[in-house]
Formats: structure tokens, C-alpha cells, sequence
DNA sequence: TCGCGAGTATGACAAATGTCATATATAAAT
DNA sequence: ATTTATATATGACATTTGTCATACTCGCGA
């Protein structure tokens, strides 16, 4: 019997992932958490043979956990709507035995879970191409700068906050849109979030 | 027997819901689609008790489809993430019987869809209580502005998708900056979004 | 230890953005 | 018929944003 954690923020889906996979006869979901620490408590609690996480959700990430529970005999499996690169190499440098998307019919799941616990490693096709395509770019203090500008900031807050003028501040942003290839700063927000390099 | 048609983009999401009804004795799902259109066809071919219908989908919106399927005898219920007030009003505009978030635990949507069968309408509470709150405040011209602001564009690409001047196009966004509350065209486009006035 | 490249920082300058006063058209209210 | 309100449109002006040349530091390899 494969013994199964579930952590996952909508609790729709939770609740409908458990009832779908408890009708396999050789799963069971012995636990069900919706944030990152209740997963980890859960496992270390259950010693499950797989834990299945989202990676965005409260308190603490997917990822953050799947980091933590590096070690454990439990198997982790990725279970995310984001096919941004950025998430996936964070995954595997994690050490995550599977990343499955949202995408992808409900039958695959049941078959990746059994897959991992045989020991083999499931990623989703798509990812798995375009993963090492595209470093980030961007500095330390360059995506500290861009994360400001997301938020709303304009140039003087963003040079009194990180005690630098406001000449430097527009020197960075003049360096990331060049590196971004773009050519202001709504538009270096939306690429930045769609290659899935926020955070 | 409860006849559902089901229509959720995402594949794993829908799976698991169909797995879930169907464990209900009285429920059945006699169709699933993953987009608008599709869901539209199926609906027509079935006439089932109920559609349930998330709302960003491909090809058609779930609340295009909604509207178009009033009047049928099946009752519409959209399931979805996002707790816009502006969508639960178009929603609510388009007669549709039920309204519940992705959010809420899975046991709600069976006890849901029985009441919605049995004549009442379900709205989650959250909505109910923000919804006629804020009425989106721009003009259909500003709304372009800003859509097109969204989009990455700058004033001159504007002014000239538009046929008017740049000093016209950034007299707009100075309205828009200020009925929105906001200083800058960033700010301006998050507040639109959190509120649900895109599209 | 010299030079090279990368990261950080600055200010001068040019271009884009935001503010404001103003103008016209149109529809509703008096 | 006249006032009032609203949407649309424009340009002058001030501020903010983006570009570029330049400088300093640090670590690395020659």
C-alpha cells in the first residue's frame, strides 16, 4: 500500500486529489495539509512514502519544504500550474523525484506515483526542454531593484530604501530592461514573471 | 440522479473533480470539456441538471458560456479561483444559480449542487459581502488606456493604436492615476487587477 | 602584480511620464 | 433654452524615467 501525503492550497482540488487517488486500491492518503509547514509536520509525523506539493502556498513554499524533507526516505512529487523554468531548476536542485503539471490529465498522476515509487524520476515533458534554457540574468541587487518596481515603488522610494541615490536606481533599471530586452518597466515586470524568476 | 457536465481548463483539476461526483450515489457526470465552447456543445447535447464551470478557460471565458446557455434548463454554477468582484457580478448578471470558489473545501460542492437542484441559489459568502462594493470608476476609453498600459506599451504606441495624441493619452492615465488612487501607471495596473476590472 | 571582468555606484543629459488648465460635444435635468 | 455633468481631447509645464560615460572595488587568472 503507498502511503500519501497531499499538500495543496485549494482546497477544492485537496479534497478532490484525495478522493481520487483513495479509490486506487494500493494508495492511501494518510494526511492532507494546505501550506508548506503543515506538510512538513505531516510527513516527518506519517513517514509517508510520497508527499505530494504544490509550490505556491502560504506560510511556506512548496519548494521551501520540498528543501527540508531532502533526506527522508518520503519520496516528493511537485504537483504545480507554473511550467516557468525557474521553479523547475530550484525542483531539481531540491532533489524532487517527480514535478507534474496541473495540465496534465488526472489518469497520469496515479501512474507517475507508482513510477516514483519505483525508484524511477518523473518530470513533465515540457519542462524538461526548456529547463536549463535561460539563466537569470539579473544581479543580486539588480532583481532586489526589479522586485521594488513590481511592488509599485517609484525611483526615490526604491534609492531611500536601499540607502543608494536615485541616479543608481535608474542606472539598474537601465541595466535590466537592456538585459531583459526590454524597454520599460512594466514591460521587464511581465517578462521577469513569465520566465518565473520572481522570488 | 443529479446529470453533470463538468468544464475546468485545467486537467487535473477536472479529473479529480469528475472522480469525486461520481462517488456520490446521486450524482453522475455525464460529460467533461476543457474550454468554453466545448462545454457549450456538450450542454446542448445533454441537457444535464447542472454545468459547472470554471471561468478562465481557453477559446470561450466560463461566463461568455454562462450567458450564452441562459434560458436552457440547466442551471449554471461557476467554480473558481478568483474572488474578483467583477467577474461575480458579470456572473450574476448572466443568471447563473451558483457561484463557488476553488478555495472552498471539496465537501461544499456536492451539498452545493444539491441545493442548487433543489431551487436555491449559491453564492460564497466572501463575494456576497464585497460584491456591489466598488464600482470600476473609468470611462471605456480609460479602460483602453490602461489595457494597452498593461500590455507594456508606452504613451506613443498608444497614441498612435488609438488616433490621438500622446498628450491625450497621458491626460488619461493622469485620470486613471487619480481615480485609482495610485501615482504611477505600475500601481495603476496592479489596483485594476486586484479588483477585478480587467476584461 | 598586472590586467581583466563583474558588480556596484554616481551624475549629466535626453526622453518619457504625470499634472493641470482648457476646449468641445453630447446627453440629462431644470 | 439653459444649465449641469460627463466623456473626450489637447498642449504647456514640471517631474520622473531611461541612457550613457565614468569611477571604484573585489576576485581571479596570467
Amino acid at each position: 500500500m503507498i502511503r500519501i501525503v497531499l499538500a495543496e492550497d485549494q482546497r477544492m482540488l485537496l479534497g478532490a486529489l484525495a478522493a481520487l487517488l483513495d479509490l486506487e486500491e494500493d494508495m492511501q492518503v494518510v494526511g492532507t495539509a494546505s501550506n508548506g509547514e503543515d506538510a512538513i509536520k505531516l510527513v516527518q509525523l506519517h513517514k509517508p512514502d510520497i508527499c505530494i506539493m504544490d509550490i505556491e502556498m502560504p506560510v511556506k513554499s512548496g519548494l521551501d519544504a520540498a528543501e527540508e524533507l531532502k533526506g527522508l526516505g518520503t519520496k516528493i512529487m511537485i504537483l504545480t500550474t507554473f511550467s516557468r523554468s525557474g521553479y523547475f531548476e530550484r525542483a531539481l536542485k531540491a532533489g524532487v523525484d517527480g514535478y507534474l503539471l496541473k495540465d496534465s490529465p488526472s489518469e497520469e498522476l496515479a501512474t507517475s506515483i507508482r513510477s516514483i515509487i519505483a525508484g524511477r524520476r518523473i518530470y513533465a515533458a515540457e519542462l524538461v526542454d526548456e529547463a536549463y534554457g535561460e539563466e537569470n540574468p539579473l544581479t543580486e541587487r539588480e532583481k532586489e531593484v526589479l522586485v521594488l518596481i513590481a511592488d509599485g515603488k517609484n525611483t526615490k522610494e526604491i534609492a531611500s530604501q536601499l540607502y543608494i541615490t536615485t541616479g543608481t536606481v535608474r542606472n539598474y533599471i537601465s541595466v535590466i530592461l537592456d538585459k531583459l530586452h526590454v524597454t520599460n518597466r512594466i514591460e521587464a515586470i511581465m517578462r521577469f514573471k513569465e520566465k518565473g524568476w520572481f522570488k
